[in-house]
DNA sequence: CGTTTGCTTGACAGCATTCAACGTTGGTGG
DNA sequence: CCACCAACGTTGAATGCTGTCAAGCAAACG
């Protein structure tokens, strides 16, 4: 949209003109990040690594299915949905990204973008070149042991949501899912018991593997239940063992 | 079974005395399996990452959940399963591996086996142990970025189990289940129309979602409709393209 | 202020599960 | 060799959870 105007007024506007220079020497996410166990100097090295951040404006794809694959990104801000196309249009939200979680290793396997990834709220990300990311895994051992941790607990994350979209009631899915936002937005400072979703019932019942009625219902439940209060997006959680004892719960 | 025997005759017999010692270079999976992308002198060099072979008898387990973290197993002939337990007994079938593939990415993530890996008939593995496989990618780019790709490749296919479990119908997930099976015999040189199921119905439902019964009764359907001729394990495929079809089928 | 989009709630239908009985296979021992 | 048993698979009938369809409501946006 905005590259349609810039083209009406005559000239081009860069895409990175709406980018920024940074290090993650002086980033507050290294801590949540792919810097997470390595020493002072190292992570300075790591600012030649990251090569600029990128805004996403909410509703646009950061990248889609198909697209040839370059980079990783971390996000900085905001908060995004992956999901991938089933052949006849279906398609399955097969994750929520938030603050320090890296996006686009799907894209790995076959240098081509297997899901989209779209903004859920105005965004930003840095954008890391997969190419010197591996260059500096090799010189780095704590960068690249931290890169496979990253995946792997990417694998055991699908293993569990298969665990819960194999066998799960829809009680104990939303359950299960709510108790994994809250456990997030914890350990990123944030209150545990009082968020506001950023994604609709549609995205949430596509998660799980409900409909987005069946999700609504399941929140009204669980308010006359006393677990929770909701009134649309604002969550607040009344009674996390009691969601907690719902996921363990045996199915009948 | 086997060490319990050889302790009754007075002297322990090492894990290792059942293994072999074991070479890629000469191994006839070269092309399915790590070294895929490797080229002749480097491949000589990966003969000094896999230690041994292991050898792990139906119904054993390779490893378990729980269970520290130290190699990888690439399977060399048999079959596995891999299953995640949930908190309250349920558990849910996470993936079936043969020849070529990789057991153990799981663990990378915690240091810790997330998942076990259970023989579905007598199989045999290559040990990879991990410190020495990150010391090797530092070494041979070609090697790096392989196992870059097998990690991705499983978040892609558990993307695509997702998509399976999130929405599609009880045909659906058995037609795509037993194309996926195909596709992969066939890779590896067999029969694609014609063979043996090496897990049972109960395994098969777990994997996809559904009940044992379920499992069964599709089975039946689909060879009342001349899709296929099943007797008991073993399944004829008549007409892949209709399974194709379904697959790709409107849920209505 | 009206329109659009998202959320809630109700009634009904359908697909998979549950419960149960029976059939088949393979191994063991008389 | 056959009987028996245990494990696995098949099939039927009934229940129930979730999906579907539809209407109404609330919030967001221009």
């Amino acid at each position: 949209m905005s590259s349609d105007h810039s083209s009406s007024i005559g000239y081009q506007i860069p895409v990175v003109a709406a980018d920024f220079k940074v290090a993650c020497s002086s980033c507050n996410l290294r801590e949540l990040c792919l810097p997470v166990t390595m020493s002072e100097p190292d992570v300075d090295r790591l600012d030649a690594l990251v090569a600029l951040r990128k805004n996403v404006k909410r509703g646009q794809a950061l990248f889609r299915a198909g697209e040839p694959f370059m980079a990783l990104y971390a996000v900085r801000t905001g908060f995004f949905k992956t999901r991938v196309a089933g052949s006849d249009g279906r398609d399955q939200v097969t994750g929520f990204q938030m603050a320090g979680e890296l996006l686009g290793l799907d894209g790995i396997s076959s240098d081509t973008h297997a899901c989209d990834a779209v903004a859920l709220e105005d965004s930003q990300v840095c954008v890391i070149p997969f190419d010197r990311m591996e260059e500096m895994a090799r010189e780095f051992p704590g960068l690249q042991r931290e890169f496979h941790k990253i995946m792997s607990r990417e694998i055991v994350r699908e293993n569990g949501v298969m665990l819960l979209l194999g066998g799960m009631r829809a009680e104990e899915r939303l359950a299960a899912f709510l108790l994994n936002l809250t456990k997030r937005l914890h350990a990123r400072g944030f209150s545990s018991s009082s968020f506001v979703l950023r994604m609709k019932r549609e995205e949430i019942g596509s998660y799980l593997g409900l409909k987005l009625e069946t999700v609504s219902r399941v929140f009204s439940r669980f308010q006359d239940e006393g677990l929770l209060e909701v009134q649309q997006r604002e969550i607040k959680i009344l009674d996390q063992d009691a969601l907690q004892r719902l996921v363990n719960a045996a199915p009948c």
